[in-house]
DNA sequence: GCAAGGTC
C-alpha cells in the first residue's frame, strides 16, 4: 500500500563489501537477467535486474560499500599537535570525514541512488554493520527521490541475514535499521579516539621534553595495543624472575623379557627435597622384583582441527610459516582477491550445509605432494577416508577459509604458495578421521612405592598421516601379580625449566579470549607494538619486550594499573553495549567513560615525573649535554 | 606522528 501511487519502483540495495553484493544479487535475481558493471569509483560492483518488490514490479540495483564509509577524527585545528593541549581532546569537537577519500564512496552512493525510491540495507549482521547502515543512509538521503509520504525513513529497510542461505528469507521480512546499535558504535569510536590520542600525545610530548630528544618517536597508548603489550611484558617478567629449582625424579629400569628393558617412573612425580628423595630411594633399592599391580588399556582420540577461521589461520601462519599476522592477512587477502581462497576474515568454524567437500579435493590434487609429508598418500586414500567434519561454530559471518581454485606454484610467490598449501592441509585434516591410539598403563609396586609405565599403540592414524610420522609402540604382555626383575633404580636430579617469552600465536589467543581487538584488527595491534619498538620478534616468533615496552607497562602499573589491564577493553565495550540494548543513553555512557578516563589522565599527567626513571635507557639519542628537563605538560607556547 | 573499526 505504501507504494500504491508509485509508477515504478527503483530499489537501491547496499552490502558491506563487493563480494557480498555479488553473492546476494546472484541469489535474489535467480533466473532473471543480471546486468553487471562497476560503480564510478571502479571498486564497487553494481548488479541490476528486474523483479517484484512488495507486490510491484521493480528495478533492483545491488551495490556495496567497502566497510565504513566514514571515519571519526578531530577537526583540522586539533590535528595540529601544538595548537591545543592533549587534555582538550576530551571535550573538543570531533567530525566525521570519508574513511577512504580515494573511493569517493559518498559520491558513488549518491550517484547510484539518484533514480531510486527505495533503499534496502544489506550490511553485515553485527553492530559495525548497523552503524554503516546509517552512514549509507546519510550518503543517499538527499539524492534519492522524494517518497510518497514525504518521510524518508518510510522507504528505508534493513535486511537482517546471518548467512547466504538466509538471503531470501531476509528479503521477505525486511525490518528497520537499529539506530541504538549504530549509536553504540559511534560512542565507542569517539571514546577510543579521544582517550587514545590524548594519552598518546601527552606521552610523546612528555618524553621528548624530559629527555630533550626531538627524535623520540611516537609513544602511543591504546585500549587494545596497550593490554596486548602488557601480555608480552607480564610473561617477560616471569622469564626474568625465574629461578631454577632442583627436583628429583625416581625411576627404575625393568627387564620386561629376555631382550627388552622398560623404564617406569614413580607416581610421586617430582620430589622437591633431596633428602626425602634419597630416603625413598634407599627404601626401594634393595628390592630385586617389581610386582605388577594393574594393567589398563585406554582408547585416546586426538581430534582433527575444526574448519579454519581467521585467528586460527594467523596462529598457524605464525608457528608454521614464521610470518606475522599482518603479513599473513595481506597474503591471504591477495589470494582471496585473485580467487584462490574464500573470504579470509571470518570467525566461523562450521562448514555450510550441503558443502561440496569433493569439489575441493578434485582441484587441489596437483598440490598434494607439496602438502603432506607422507608421499605415498593419494587423493583416493583421502576420498576413501572421508569423515564428516567436527561440529564447529557458525558466527553468521562468512564460511570457513577454504581453497576455491587450483593455484599453480608458478603463478605466485613462495610464501603465498606455502600459505595456500597450509590452507589445503588444514582443509583435508578437517575431513579425515581423528587419530585413535590405545594407551596401555602398567602399575608396579616396588616395596611401598608405585611406578608406572605407558605404551602407545596406533589404532588409526587418521588425519595425522598428513604431517606426522608416529611410530606405534609394542604393547607389553603383563598381568597383575607378575614379578618383574628390577635392573636398576635411578634418582635423577633435574632443574625446573624457565618459562619462555610469549609467542605471537599465544598473544593472538590471549587477545581473542579477552576480546581485545577483532579478527580483522588483531594483526594491526600486534604490528603496532612491534613497529613502535615496544616488542621485538625473536626466533620462534617469540615476542620479547624492549626496554621501552617494559618501561611503559611498568609506568602504568605504578601510576594506574587499570590502563594496562586485559579486562579494560571488555568493560568499555560492555558499557557502550548498554546503548545498543537501550539500557543507557549515548550521552550518559560517553560522559561517564570520558569522566573516568579524564580523571585517569589528570592523575597520570600529574604524576608523570615519578616514572621518568623507568625510561632512562630507552631513548639513546637523548641530549646528554642537558640535565633531564623538568617536564611540564606542553603549554600553548611550546 | 595519534585510537580502533570496517575493507580494497
Amino acid at each position: 500500500a505504501m507504494f500504491s501511487g508509485v509508477n515504478s519502483l527503483n530499489v537501491l540495495m547496499v552490502a558491506e563489501k563487493p563480494i557480498m553484493a555479488n553473492q546476494i544479487a546472484k541469489i535474489l535475481s535467480k533466473g532473471r537477467k543480471l546486468n553487471f558493471r562497476k560503480a564510478s569509483n571502479g571498486a564497487c560492483p553494481v548488479n541490476e535486474w528486474s523483479a517484484n518488490f512488495m507486490g510491484k514490479a521493480a528495478n533492483f540495483k545491488m551495490t556495496s560499500v567497502c566497510g565504513h564509509v566514514m571515519t571519526l577524527d578531530f577537526p583540522q585545528e586539533y590535528r595540529d599537535w601544538r595548537r591545543h593541549q592533549p587534555i582538550e581532546l576530551f571535550n573538543c569537537p570531533v567530525e566525521k570525514s570519508e574513511a577512504n577519500p580515494q573511493l569517493k564512496m559518498r559520491k558513488c552512493l549518491a550517484t547510484e541512488a539518484k533514480d531510486c525510491n527505495v533503499l534496502v540495507l544489506w550490511l553485515d549482521c553485527d553492530m559495525e554493520g548497523e552503524n554503516i547502515c546509517f552512514e549509507v543512509i546519510e550518503a543517499v538521503r538527499n539524492a534519492m527521490k522524494k517518497s510518497q509520504t514525504g518521510n524518508f525513513t518510510d522507504v528505508v529497510f534493513r535486511a537482517r541475514f546471518s548467512s547466504l542461505k538466509d538471503v531470501e528469507t531476509a528479503m521477505n521480512c525486511l525490518i528497520k535499521p537499529n539506530f541504538k546499535q549504530s549509536l553504540s558504535v559511534d560512542c565507542r569510536r569517539e571514546l577510543d579516539l579521544r582517550i587514545g590520542v590524548a594519552f598518546s600525545r601527552f606521552q610523546t610530548f612528555h618524553f621528548r621534553r624530559y629527555f630533550r630528544d626531538k627524535d623520540v618517536k611516537l609513544i602511543s597508548y591504546g585500549p587494545c595495543q596497550t593490554p596486548a603489550l602488557a601480555f608480552c611484558v607480564n610473561r617477560a617478567e616471569k622469564v626474568d624472575s625465574f629461578k631454577p629449582e632442583n627436583y628429583w625424579v625416581l625411576s627404575c629400569e625393568l627387564q620386561a623379557n629376555s631382550e627388552k628393558v622398560i623404564k617406569a617412573d614413580s607416581l610421586r612425580g617430582p620430589i622437591h627435597n633431596e633428602e626425602e628423595a634419597n630416603m625413598i630411594l634407599n627404601k626401594i633399592k634393595d628390592n630385586t622384583y617389581a610386582e605388577v599391580i594393574e594393567v589398563n588399556g585406554q582408547r585416546n582420540t586426538k581430534e582433527r582441527p575444526k574448519a579454519l577461521n581467521t585467528v586460527e589461520l594467523l596462529k598457524i601462519c605464525s608457528t608454521k610459516l614464521g610470518i606475522s599476522p599482518a603479513d599473513a592477512m595481506h597474503k591471504a587477502e591477495n589470494l582471496y582477491t585473485r580467487g584462490y581462497i574464500s573470504y579470509p576474515r571470518t570467525e566461523t568454524t562450521e562448514y555450510p550445509e550441503e558443502f561440496d567437500y569433493m569439489h575441493i579435493l578434485k582441484f587441489i590434487e596437483p598440490n598434494l605432494i607439496a602438502v603432506w609429508t607422507n608421499q605415498t598418500l593419494t587423493i583416493e586414500d583421502v576420498i576413501q577416508k572421508f569423515t564428516s567434519p567436527r561440529k564447529g561454530v557458525d558466527k553468521g559471518d562468512h564460511p570457513p577459509i577454504v581453497p576455491t581454485q587450483w593455484l599453480s606454484p608458478k603463478s605466485t610467490d613462495e610464501i603465498s604458495e606455502s600459505l595456500y598449501n597450509l590452507i589445503i592441509k588444514h582443509y583435508v585434516s578437517t575431513i579425515m578421521p581423528p587419530c585413535i591410539t590405545e594407551t596401555q598403563t602398567i602399575l608396579f609396586d616396588i616395596g611401598e612405592e608405585r611406578f608406572q609405565t605407558q605404551t602407545s599403540r596406533i589404532i588409526d592414524q587418521g588425519f595425522t598421516i598428513l604431517s606426522e610420522t608416529i611410530s606405534s609402540e609394542e604393547q607389553l604382555n603383563f598381568k597383575a601379580g607378575d614379578q618383574v626383575k628390577i635392573k636398576k633404580t635411578n634418582l635423577i636430579s633435574r632443574k625446573t625449566t624457565s618459562p619462555s617469552y610469549l609467542t605471537e600465536a599465544e598473544l593472538v589467543t590471549k587477545m581473542e579470549k579477552h576480546s581485545i581487538g577483532t579478527d580483522a584488527s588483531i594483526p594491526t595491534h600486534i604490528q603496532n607494538i612491534c613497529q613502535r619498538n615496544y616488542v621485538k620478534v625473536e626466533s620462534g616468533r617469540k615476542l620479547v619486550p624492549t626496554k621501552l615496552g617494559r618501561a611503559l607497562i611498568k609506568a602504568y602499573q605504578e601510576l594506574d594499573p587499570e590502563l594496562a589491564l586485559p579486562t579494560m577493553r571488555a568493560e568499555v565495550e560492555a558499557k557502550v553495549n548498554l546503548i545498543a540494548r537501550n539500557e543507557a543513553d549515548y550521552d550518559q555512557v560517553k560522559t561517564s567513560v570520558l569522566d573516568t578516563f579524564r580523571q585517569k589522565f589528570d592523575s597520570f599527567t600529574g604524576q608523570a615525573q615519578a616514572i621518568n626513571y623507568l625510561f632512562t635507557d630507552c631513548f639513546p639519542n637523548r641530549d646528554f649535554n642537558h640535565q633531564p628537563n623538568h617536564a611540564r605538560a606542553p603549554s600553548k607556547h611550546f
